[in-house]
DNA sequence: AAATGGTTCAACCGCGTCGCC
DNA sequence: GGGCGACGCGGTTGAACCATT
């Protein structure tokens, strides 16, 4: 049988959304929130069904959503999340709160993909992440690579951290001045800046000038809407740095104390700890090779699997 | 300038999960 | 506990764009 899909009615649009449609969605999340989605397309009058105004939502109105390439910092991040806690976007963008998961699922599919497997031909011997499949290996080699995956994760996203804290005076730079402005995509460039304007003009019209934000608190299409013709872009563009997820608070004793043992362990699994959880625990050497290894955990709970 | 092939990314689809009744 | 609806997630698609010939 299976489920009936959710847009097979008569009279709903599909592709690409116009601005017309955008502004719409987002003048009436400002009034309402996000969430009860199921209410938006009657409530709006919008010929799309609830699904795709979450996903138009969350992966491109939504402010504080940062557009562009993707620093090195945030790429090598990616690349050992990826590594620690395979194809789940959702889990990893959580820690790039700028980076929708779509964001990064597709710049994990174009960019990086090809980036480790040129890396793993160059013959460093290395296995880059869990991109490959461990479905035609056997326990031995898996066990293996997933310890080698473990150990070039911490490695790397030690060196990706400690990078990030050097240069994140300039990254703050580059963001605030527009974030690669330069190297971006003409096209990408272009949309955001259609929508920026669009939004700058709606929130002109608004009877409410203080209300020119939306409800995750976020004020970037307020404050940018004011600064000319530039800050067109950066009504979207995120100017915070991705520093700031590793601000002294992300650090605290306490997230290090509860390392990786009983319901940290779980935490890990679901990917639902603070980035300073894994982070202390990646910095940590000892927790890797000593008493509960992540491969131990793994591998307790890769056991079901043979 | 036109054709072709490759790349990118917004959007869709289907399934899983959660919460309510 | 089971059914149902709503939401979230990951995989996939396809149109637009870009580079090369």
């Amino acid at each position: 049988m299976g489920r009936p899909p959710c847009c097979d009615k008569v009279g709903v649009k599909k592709g690409p959304w116009t601005p017309e449609e955008d502004i719409i969605l987002v003048s009436y999340i400002q009034e309402h929130g996000p969430g009860n989605w199921r209410a938006v397309p009657a409530k709006t009058g919008l010929l799309r069904c609830s699904k795709s105004c979450r996903l138009r939502w969350t992966n491109y109105l939504r402010p504080g959503i940062k557009r562009g390439n993707f620093t090195d910092q945030e790429e090598k991040l990616i690349i050992h999340l990826q590594a620690l806690l395979g194809n789940r976007w959702a889990a990893i963008a959580s820690y790039l709160p700028e980076r929708t998961d779509n964001d990064i699922k597709n710049y994990w599919n174009t960019h990086l993909k090809k980036k480790l497997k040129k890396l793993e031909t160059g013959g460093d011997g290395l296995t880059s992440s869990g991109v490959s499949s461990h479905h035609s290996i056997s326990k031995g080699q898996w066990e293996r690579r997933l310890q080698t995956d473990i150990n070039h994760a911490k490695q790397a996203l030690c060196e990706a951290l400690s990078l990030e804290k050097h240069s994140s005076l300039s990254d703050s730079k580059a963001a605030s001045s527009g974030y690669n402005l330069s190297t971006r995509p003409a096209t990408y460039a272009s949309s955001t800046e259609n929508i920026s304007r669009l939004l700058e003009a709606w929130t002109r019209k608004s009877t409410r000038p203080g209300d020119c934000r939306a409800n995750s608190g976020s004020t970037q299409t307020d404050s940018a809407c004011s600064q000319g013709t530039q800050s067109a872009t950066n009504c979207i563009l995120s100017p915070e740095p991705l520093e700031s997820l590793f601000g002294p608070d992300s650090s605290t004793p306490e997230a290090s104390e509860t390392s990786l043992l009983g319901e940290e362990r779980k935490l890990l699994l679901e990917a639902q700890e603070p980035l300073s959880l894994i982070e202390s625990w990646l910095l940590d050497e000892s927790v890797g090779q000593g008493q509960l290894s992540l491969l131990d955990m793994a591998l307790d709970d890769a056991s079901e699997l043979f």
